[in-house]
Order: C-alpha cells, then structure tokens, then sequence
DNA sequence: CCCGACATGTAAACTGTTACATGATTAG
DNA sequence: CTAATCATGTAACAGTTTACATGTCGGG
C-alpha cells in the first residue's frame, strides 16, 4: 500500500461530503474548488479503483434502467481517518507555474502591445473570476451543510476573491505605467 | 521537429539575456523568475540538447582547466525567432493547484487548530517573499540591462508582491475571523 | 433527428521531480 | 579536512492531460 498523492486525497475530502460517483466528483469539484483544484476524469476514474483496493473508500454498484451503470463510492471508516491525518499535516509549498508573467518578464523582445494585450487579457480573466465568485457564493449559501461546514467554504472563497482582485489592482497598475 | 513546450521557451527567454551554460540558466531562473517559474537541472539538460538539435540554440564548449567541460550556449536567430513569435501569442490559463486551500475547504472535519495553523504557515510564508522580493529588487537595480528591460523585471516583481500582500491580508482577516 | 447531459473507462503522450553518478577547485 | 560551488548528465519514477471508445435518455 503506497503512499498516497494529493489528487486522491483531495477525492477522499470531496466524498467527505458523502457518496457520489466519479461522474457527481468532477462536477462538484468543478464548482466549490476549482478556482483552486482541479481533476480530470483520466485520474479521478483510476483513482477511485484505487482507494477502493486501500480500503478507504467502498463502491455500491446501481444498474441503470437502460443507462450505462453507475458506481457510487462512500468514504469508509478508515478513508476518513487518512483524510484526517493528512489534514493535520502542514501542505506542501506550491511551485507556482505563470506563462502571463514569463511573457511579461521578457516583454522587452517584442513590441510593447503584445505586454499591454498580456495584460489586458488577465484583467479581463479576473474580472471573470471575480463574477464567477458571486455565483459560488449564491451556490454555497444554498446548499446544505452545517454552518461551519459553510464557513471552510467561504474563506476558500475568500481567498480566491483576495488574489483576482490583487490581479486587477496590478494590471490597472501596469497598463497606466505602460500608457 | 515537434512543438516545444513552456520550459524550453522559458530557457530561450532566459538564454536572450547573454550566453549562458545549463547551470548559469539554473542559477539565473532561481533568483529572477523563481517566484513564478521553476526549472530544475533534470528539465534543462536534456531540453538544451534537443533546442540545440533543433538550431534553436548554439553550443560552444570551453574545455576547463580541470574542471569538467563547460557548454555555453547561445541563442541563435531562429531560436529568437521562435522566442518573439511565442511572446506575441496568448498566455494559456494557468490551473493552479492549492494544498493549503484545500486543507482549509476539508477543515471541518478536524480540530479548528489546524485550520489555523495552516493560514499561519502561509502567512509567515508570504511574509517571507515580501522580504525576499526587496532582495530581488535590489539586485535587479544592480544587474546591468536597459532600462526596459528592467521595468519589465520589476513589473512581475510588482505582480508577486501584489498577491503576497493579498495573501497576507486574507490570513490576517481569516485569524481573526477564527478567534 | 441531433445535441447535451449522464456515465465510465483506457492508452498514449507528455511533463516533471528526485535520486544518483562523477569529480575538480576553493574558502574556511 | 571538509563543505560549498562549479558542472553535467541519466534513469526511474510520478503525475497529468488528451484523445479515444462506448452508449442511453430526454428535450427541442
């Protein structure tokens, strides 16, 4: 039994919420944390198989009247314990990867249009992002959950309106300095 | 001759700035583009040999005086080339992948202590960039360059002190928030 | 009748880190 | 003498995306 990585305790944590199917993972995901997380299903599908072989979580298997069957799985006694072990324990640093930056960065090559276009295109990113945000929040508060449940969720939320808006406070900078 | 990837444009970036060998590449991208942009040796090796089978670049070797043989290598036309037309495209979005939101998302399911402890971390750790990007400004400063070149250094600097101070902001409010 | 949502999965390709291997020189 | 720096490189492993494959059902 190997260690396990990141994307499959991130699914642990997201059947915390209870059972689903690897179809239900991706939508979810898709929604509360992918402005910070994301899974595609090439690793959820393999992933699941795995965890089920560990232990940590069990399949019930419902055949579909005609549609193609559908395996939820449900956390299990002992995938919750690793969920929670692994939650106590400090997160790994983050290697940030930034192609915007980088093109910034060595800006200088090509005509300063193709800086201020880079940058123009990340204002209109975030400002994107900054909507998407009020809709999460509107989704969050009509969910069900417990009320610190909902709390975790917002200060996430929180956090990725922290940065878009940091991002737009910068490129108005920029596209000022550029002008 | 296959499509290059992001870490080997990186590298011809990099490599716009002067001649440069494998480990000078390491040392420069560390401290200049190490907050949004990582390379390690593993990566750049082997993409040297093969923009170099390319014509991307050009090698000249140094035979050392002792020491193990030096590769310089240089940027070529066509390797700018391709750099400028890089540059002139739009950046792809980046997915970014956040342990320690994702702790904090899960952080009902274990004592509220660790959900403080992981904001703690992180902002002793973008308290720890604001002071490293003053180094990095200072040294910026000092490089030599033109100075368009510098003001495009300092605008990605100016980027990571944005989000560092955004980072610090939503912690502290998030501390307080937990109290 | 066609499109989108439901639903699961595999294989290939790609990307990246880490550990290992080697060895000289220089500063403390 | 020993640690750090210069210097290059490979192999194993780990992780991820993408394209492909398959098929139903309901609504417009």
């Amino acid at each position: 039994m190997k260690r396990l990585n990141q994307s499959q305790l991130a699914l642990l944590g997201l059947l915390s919420f209870g059972a689903m199917s690897g179809y239900d993972l991706k939508q979810l995901s898709d929604w509360s944390v992918g402005y910070f997380w994301r899974e595609s299903y090439g690793q959820i599908y393999p992933h699941l198989k795995r965890l089920e072989a560990d232990g940590l979580v069990a399949r019930k298997t419902e055949r579909g009247t005609g549609r193609r069957d559908r395996h939820e799985y449900r956390l299990t006694a002992a995938g919750k314990q690793t969920l929670q072990r692994w939650l106590a324990k400090p997160a790994a640093e983050e290697i940030p990867r930034n192609e915007m930056l980088l093109k910034v960065f060595f800006g200088d090559l090509v005509a300063p249009e193709f800086t201020v276009e880079h940058i123009a295109r990340q204002k209109a990113q975030s400002e994107a992002e900054l909507t998407a945000y009020a809709a999460v929040q509107k989704r969050i508060e009509g969910e069900q959950g417990s009320p610190r449940q909902k709390q975790h969720w917002l200060m996430t939320l929180r956090y990725g309106i922290h940065i878009a808006q940091a991002q737009m406070n910068w490129c108005e900078e920029m596209l000022k300095e550029l002008k």
